[in-house]
DNA sequence: GTCTATAAAGTGATAGAC
DNA sequence: GTCTATCACTTTATAGAC
């Protein structure tokens, strides 16, 4: 019955360990990632606070690996989409797409990484959080101005700002968006995508 | 040299107590509430911890001052502008440019709010934060629901979701935008305005 | 209005028994 | 893998001197 060894993937290192993390981030999401206590976090996988530290080293270490996780998934599909060689429109639409996409499947981290990315760089061990941040600036400015370029986009906008409104459209719903409710995240991505590539104005007007 | 007394007005409660929380308002802004002691306020103000407790009851004290005195103010204006009779696009352009203003001169109580707004209303003594949200609710949905009907809006447009689009634009850019940068909220403001309004797509294609 | 001094509770983490 | 027990430290807040 024990899990079979013999290999890194982490997919292997027990259960409980995923579980913990998994309690853990709900927790983190939930209250903040400092008003989460050790205690807190043992208290809702019914064992006590020092039996944590069998499992992970740090408060931090579990905070270090919810993240890893999530954005390695996230940047493998980017990654993939920007090398499938669509149209600006298109790629852009499917980086939006993914990223809601990613508020469903992985709420919680999702959740932490935009309240926590700002406290977070400023430790060593989270250098890779400003690495990745660059990476998605050149993944999606390089669509913008592509885009731009080639008459698919507005050439009378600031491609600047218009990133920021972008990236920040694609993951604040994040603050509101409930995984399992009555509105679907496609539906969601949809609509969003609707306004900020058409705008709310009609168009007769 | 004592303030002049027999008044209630706030704004003569001696000048120490707006630059105490002042001061915390910065702190609370750029580490959160949780990760910000009454032993940083007082350090960055020059004195000991326990003088702080002549000037405020609590930490939580200097919060609530910090949010209602932001929060007055903004919903003053918001009344004022929908009470002023304009058009549905122009009411729209000036709530969200009122709010754009918002950022840049109470910048640290719109971080605050932001941030910490989900974590208050559970706390009785932010109740008051509660109302507020569903009068702005009540607000901008109104004005989008008249300009759907007049034709100013899209029809095919999931109101419910564009409002919950445009609240989000017209308060997330407090993340990145920076009080006295090269970029002005004015700028900023009709640019976000171009993007929701007319979409980002070039109108030929 | 600020300081000295300290209480009372909470926090992350460790060592070793079971 | 979990529990017992506990350490070292931090945190909010208070009481009274100056």
């Amino acid at each position: 019955m024990t899990p079979p060894q013999g290999t890194d993937d982490s997919a292997n290192k027990s259960g409980r360990r995923a579980e913990l993390l998994d309690i853990a981030a709900t927790l983190f999401a939930e209250r903040g990632l400092r008003a989460t206590t050790v205690r807190d976090i043992a208290d809702a996988a019914g064992i006590l606070s020092g039996s944590l530290y069998h499992h992970f080293d740090s408060k931090e270490s579990m905070v270090d690996e919810i993240l890893r996780g999530f954005l390695d998934d996230l940047f493998g599909k980017y990654r993939e989409i920007v090398a499938s060689g669509l149209d600006c429109r298109a790629t852009l639409e499917a980086l939006v797409t993914t990223s809601y996409e990613a508020i469903d499947a992985s709420h919680s981290a999702v959740a932490i990484y935009q309240d926590e990315v700002k406290h977070l760089v400023a430790n060593e061990r989270f250098a890779y959080l400003s690495e990745l941040n660059t990476e998605f600036r050149e993944l999606w400015m390089g669509v913008l101005e592509a885009g731009v370029k080639d008459g698919t986009f507005r050439a009378d906008i600031d491609v600047e700002l218009a990133f920021r409104f972008l990236r920040d459209t694609a993951w604040v719903a994040v603050r509101w968006y409930r995984p399992g409710g009555s509105v679907t995240v496609d539906t969601v991505a949809k609509q969003y995508l609707s306004i900020v590539l058409d705008g709310l104005a009609s168009p007769h007007n």
